[in-house]
DNA sequence: CTATGATAGTGTTGAAGCTACACTATAAAC
DNA sequence: GTTTATAGTGTAGCTTCAACACTATCATAG
């Protein structure tokens, strides 16, 4: 280790900077989409980015991912993750940039959008049909926080958060065969969503040409070591 | 986003200080152990702490990772992994740091470890008693690292990594049994294994007491989308 | 007041996979 | 040739799941 002699000291030598960028699902018209902001400056001016920024000495990286979150949705305690670490060298033509990526979910009901000064415009993409120039290295990050999040969402009971407060059984299968790209058997579905035991009947009803949908909420509490819970099939080839 | 007007300069503002720290594994007498190294100096000297450094700013996270561990353990080309980056404010009394933690998994025939002028002593320990005080936050580091890579031993193809270049099938039920902490059936292990087409028989053998031991070769190659084939079991709850 | 259309279920059969355990085969040492 | 270890094979019973047919409920359209 001779290039780090213990007289090293950490606040002397160079040190690359550190953006925390949150890719923000959500789910609109029965199809998961993510938020992406235009750039308004050099570098990548015009492209669309995903939302992120540079971290402050004294916030944690979560709470750094957190305000960011805050700063383009307007919501709070959300789903949010840590993704991953992207460190190449040249990622960004200013300087060694470090980028901590976080995924957020926002409920499909939480979607309102705010501008910012320092984008050109922000918009809902679907995550099928993502624009053509990408910023940065932000079309990788892009790809990975997909592939993690379907990944996740067909083992876990991330598409709960999702859905709305409250929701039918029908749309919690919809959400479940657009990720499984296959369709379900109605009648197991009913029965293994009951004996998971994860819904909590309501009083609410959506009423329409048939009989009214009865509508359902997701009880986390019952999920007991939370997320990791409901699984559609067992089987994972 | 009034505290990040375009003016920003990305180039000048403070910036945090960023560490790689690799958690490496290897299996010593079929258990499970993690590489650490003594302190010699301020902060936490004498406490135990996952070998690691700042990165030079031009080189990639995974090469700095790359690098460390070749440091430490004097091997290239195993398995590396990026695990998680830990960026609370305090963790380091000398200034803000962030850690990129990764996973690395070392052969057991390969656990040639080298001193190093930055530390008092390395040694492997077994992850089931590991040492009272480790430096930072590595514990929590640690105990991510041990969660993570048990959990994907159970559904990848990872426990092959642990094993020598050749070894027998008894040899891998055995790591099976202990990552799952529980027996397993001597036959259905068989019929699985080879069903599963992952390994390549060799001429060698090796002779005791009773019927000359088969050893095996894996061929990741074989495993199409590389880790994620083999599970012991199908079910997940 | 009945037909229709939508949600909301129940019942059942057959296939597949897995567990447990008994049994056989092989090769070397003693 | 007996012992001891690896290296398998055979199979009954259990559980889960996919598929699909069937029933029930409720409101609106007519």
């Amino acid at each position: 280790m001779q290039e780090r002699p213990e007289t090293y000291d950490p606040t002397r030598y160079e040190r690359p900077s550190v953006t925390v960028d949150v890719v923000i699902f959500t789910l609109i018209s029965q199809e998961l989409h993510v938020l992406l902001v235009q750039r308004r400056h050099w570098p990548f001016d015009g492209f669309w980015a995903i939302p992120g920024g540079f971290i402050n000495m004294n916030e944690s990286l979560r709470d750094a991912a957190r305000r960011e979150l805050e700063e383009e949705t307007g919501v709070r305690d959300v789903y949010l993750e840590q993704l991953y670490t992207f460190g190449e060298v040249g990622r960004d033509p200013r300087t060694r940039v470090l980028s901590v990526a976080y995924i957020a979910i926002v409920r499909a009901d939480a979607q309102k959008i705010r501008a910012s000064d320092e984008s050109l415009d922000v918009r809902w993409f679907p995550v099928r049909d993502l624009p053509e120039h990408i910023a940065f290295d932000h079309d990788e990050i892009l790809a990975y926080a997909i592939s993690r999040l379907r990944s996740k969402l067909e083992y876990t009971t991330l598409a709960f958060q999702l859905l709305p407060e409250v929701f039918s059984i029908l749309e919690l299968k919809h959400i479940y065969e657009q990720i499984l790209g296959e369709k379900l058997d109605k009648g197991n579905f009913y029965r293994k969503i009951k004996e998971s035991d994860l819904l909590e009947e309501t009083t609410l009803t959506r009423e329409g040409r048939g009989r009214p949908t009865r509508l359902w909420r997701f009880r986390p509490e019952r999920a007991g070591d939370k997320q990791f819970v409901f699984r559609w099939r067992e089987d994972r080839k």
